[in-house]
RNA sequence: GCCUCGGUAGCUCAAUUGGAUAGAGCAUCGGACUUCGAAUCCGACGGUUACAGGUUCGAUUCCUGUCCGGGGCACCA
């Protein structure tokens, strides 16, 4: 009755909720969670079932006499060794070490390592990254990056049709300024070499002189008309901005090893503006105020939302509603999940309750994170305390090639640089993917770069130990095929391993259904903890035959759930480090 | 002023969304390399979960109030 490879989680949900039921045929069970969570502490079993407790409190009822009620009329299931009523009416969970085993012999077998279709026939848009045009990439907006591609990373590993989109910031009023500061006093040097750079000096003293200058301001305000009219020269100016610093960005892509489906900027949905304003006009959305066009949405606790400006122009409101309007026509996608930082809160709530009010059926998603800041004060450029995102990486790539100098000398120049990349590169990425996006995040070089602790280059080690150890042994022993020997799990080190193994699944999946990687971090380092206790305290080389090969198994399936997992975050495991 | 997010060990963060004795890393101290890779492991130290009430078998988690900090609140995104 029990299919190996299914969830242990879900096996034993499904399993207590019918056992329930038994017991309870007159009571309306629903809206009970009448399912199992992993025991957080193992002196209480590997899972536990506090739905006597929960069931008790809606039957007013005795919790533990609930409990024993469950205990006698349940049937185990094969993977379960004893139940136990605990405390106030826990049920604890313990499982059969051959359950165990069986679990994982199915996820050897198993090239996705358990995990469920649960996308299957959905398309899921994440629209991530989004920079602006002629602004450089700091260390702000790796955060967006770096999260937002986990993000599709997890909800592709789980079968659903994701389409990343970058929607850049490629229009607006800036532009006018840009043009005209281009055409006044580019450096096409510096145009050159650091274009984006370039591109920011350019507006930022065009900026400045048309608060100073109004004849500046009106010539710059004459090149955004003409722009936005069509002129041929300025729309040529305007798709070279884009090209520098798109091909400027891509490199940055390249190094993180984020890739997109789709680049549509804001200007792609510029035609689609006027209708809908129109379309929130005939929905008696919107209304004219002080010259504006706004939607009231005061009664609903939310602040006035603008979509069209007093001059006439439209905003990034009415832009963004436009663009899900467009994304839902075209891809009917069942989900649109945005990554921005928490400054955008307001206004994501402003518009996707618009978009409700229009019978928008796509269910939209706003992932927020804090704002990176240093311990002292917050990011500005007119700080001059910015941190550009290439700077970030090559001083980790460097710091990560001291360490591989150090402890892995006999290896090539070559092979050390790449070494480097990933770690370093990872290190990077695993700081920001770790923590809980909510909570503020101060960046310290020293937290950001770390190569030990919790940390992307301890997963990495334990992955270079694994991949060492899996060759020494086919060198060792290259007769021996350790499939055909059954996993025995012995050893207190094994059992821990062993389940955290098969918690694999859930992890993923918790970590897609919240959108927090940092679900799937956390995970991982746990399982990478209990590997290396594993691997210090348990001898499997020089181990007799039999118990060898069970355990190069379960190294075997580490090294395919640590490679799986740290790729679900965009960090890579290099065999040797 | 209103809205919103946060406040957990000296520091940086967790806590299965209401579960049992609040856990990790860093730092500090003490152990383990002639033995499968010491970027490691084993142990010690470290807590009135900002504060005060409330809800209940049970609260870091939910509610109310207060304090401290981040962010937002009409033509930037």
């Amino acid at each position: 009755m029990i299919k190996p490879n299914q969830l242990i989680e879900t096996q034993l949900s499904a399993w207590c909720a019918k056992t329930f039921t038994a017991c309870l045929p007159a009571a309306d069970l629903n809206g009970v969670n009448l399912g199992v969570n992993a025991s957080r502490n193992e002196q209480f079993g590997d899972y536990q079932c506090d739905a006597a407790m929960k069931l008790a409190k809606e039957l007013k009822s005795n919790p533990r006499a609930l409990a024993q009620q469950f205990v006698d009329t349940a049937d185990l299931p094969d993977l379960v060794e004893k139940i136990e009523i605990a405390g106030p009416g826990f049920i604890n969970i313990y499982l059969k070490n051959e359950g165990l085993a069986n679990q994982l012999t199915a996820m050897l077998g198993d090239n996705t390592l358990g995990l469920p279709n649960l996308g299957k026939n959905q398309t899921v848009i994440i629209d991530y990254s989004s920079p602006n045009v002629a602004k450089p990439m700091h260390i702000g907006h790796i955060r967006s990056t770096v999260i937002g591609n986990s993000i599709d990373r997890l909800y592709r590993a789980l079968g659903y049709n994701v389409i990343a989109d970058n929607h850049l910031g490629d229009w607006g009023t800036q532009f006018g300024l840009i043009i005209l500061g281009y055409r006044e006093f580019a450096d096409m040097d510096a145009l050159k070499t650091a274009p984006v750079e370039e591109l920011e000096r350019i507006y930022v003293t065009s900026y400045n002189m048309s608060k100073e200058d109004p004849a500046w301001r009106d010539r710059a305000k004459a090149e955004l008309v003409k722009l936005q009219q069509g002129d041929a020269e300025n729309r040529a100016l305007w798709e070279k901005f884009i090209e520098l610093t798109l091909s400027e960005f891509n490199r940055i892509y390249k190094r993180l090893d984020v890739a997109f489906d789709l680049y549509r900027g804001e200007s792609f949905y510029n035609d689609q503006l006027a209708e809908t304003v129109e379309k929130l006009q005939q929905a008696g959305l919107a209304e004219e105020s002080n010259g504006a066009l706004i939607c009231n949405l005061e009664d609903d606790g939310l602040a006035v939302a603008i979509v069209r400006k007093s001059d006439g122009g439209y905003n990034y409101t009415t832009t963004d509603i436009a663009t899900v309007a467009s994304r839902t026509a075209e891809f009917q996608p069942s989900e649109i999940i945005y990554v921005t930082d928490d400054r955008q809160q307001l206004h994501f709530r402003q518009f996707f309750h618009i978009c409700q009010k229009l019978n928008i059926p796509t269910k939209l998603t706003h992932v927020w994170f804090g704002l990176m800041r240093l311990p002292e004060a917050t990011f500005s450029t007119r700080e001059g305390n910015v941190i550009k995102l290439e700077a970030l990486l090559d001083e980790a790539e460097a710091r990560a090639l001291e360490v591989v100098k150090k402890s892995s000398p006999d290896m090539s120049d070559e092979q050390q640089r790449e070494v480097a990349r990933a770690v370093g590169i990872g290190a990077i990425k695993y700081t920001d993917l770790s923590q809980n996006p909510a909570s503020l995040v101060t960046f310290t070089w020293e937290k950001a770069l770390a190569m030990d602790g919790n940390s992307a280059p301890y997963l990495q080690y334990a992955y270079a130990r694994i991949a060492s150890v899996r060759d020494k042994y086919a060198a060792k022993f290259p007769d021996i095929n350790p499939d055909a020997f059954p996993i025995i799990l012995t050893e207190e080190q094994e059992r821990r391993l062993a389940i955290k193994l098969t918690r694999f699944a859930a992890a993923v999946e918790t970590a897609a259904r919240l959108h927090r990687p940092s679900v799937m971090a956390d995970y991982l380092y746990d399982l990478s903890q209990a590997y290396s206790s594993f691997y210090q305290n348990v001898p499997f080389l020089k181990a007799e035959e039999g118990p060898r090969e069970s355990r190069i198994r379960l190294c075997e399936l580490t090294a395919s759930v640590l490679k799986n997992g740290l790729a679900l975050l965009g960090i890579e495991t290099p065999e040797r480090i």
